[in-house]
DNA sequence: ACGCTTAATCGTATATTTGCGATATAAGAT
DNA sequence: ATCTTATATCGCAAATATACGATTAAGCGT
């Protein structure tokens, strides 16, 4: 393989292609979920829901903060982390006109 | 790691993490875009179109269609894809259903 | 039957993801 | 200072994904 493609696509592609890559693990839909239902963020909280270990919970929580859906913050000994809603709110959005740009161009074939 | 556990989270979460994965990757978000743009279903005119060779456009398509996203068929020497608008409006439905869950659950707090 | 065109599949190389245990780090408590 | 608790990171193994060239298969025209 020895190079990638991915950035001769477009920003838009590339971008909404890595929102989806950060929801294209249930633990890390179920994390988002467990984020939102609780009234405080959770940390700790997280690994006990989910039938991981640990470090694999970390790792997923990594991975939604660096695709910008989540933020952290040390709060002593733990990490408290939520949804980071406006990034959120931004994909959601470049989401559903996705799916409208592709529905009105809707030509009926097959 | 040698076990999966990704089917012991919820069904609904496995579906929505796996449309996500369909969509991870710009090359397939691209694929969606020209299949919506043609009023014909578009075949070779992909390759054409994209960055990537013929067998690497012909295995997204394949897991675009696995996804249930796409259907196809053969028309002579050349095979015609084109969006599978149902399930496609399934999933759009399932992740705005995602996505106003975890915003109504929204309990404000970092 | 033969060649041409188109697309799928095979084989392969490399990169990334997923997962875990073990270790390191950081802060609070004793 | 040391212990405890919570979390992140490291190192590793296995599975998947990405990409390509080469080959195969399937239809069409000649």
């Amino acid at each position: 393989m020895a190079i990638h493609k991915k950035e001769e696509f477009s920003v838009k592609e590339q971008s909404l292609a890595s929102f989806a890559k950060a929801l294209s693990h249930p633990a890390r839909i179920a994390i988002l979920s467990v984020l939102a239902k609780r009234n405080q963020c959770i940390c700790g909280e997280i690994v006990e829901v989910l039938p991981l270990a640990q470090s694999t919970v970390s790792q997923h929580l990594k991975e939604l903060k660096n695709a910008g859906l989540i933020d952290g913050e040390t709060d002593g000994p733990r990490s408290c982390y939520c949804i980071n809603w406006k990034a959120f709110e931004k994909f959601n959005a470049d989401f559903n006109s996705l799916f409208e740009k592709l529905k009105e161009q809707n030509a009926k074939c097959c």
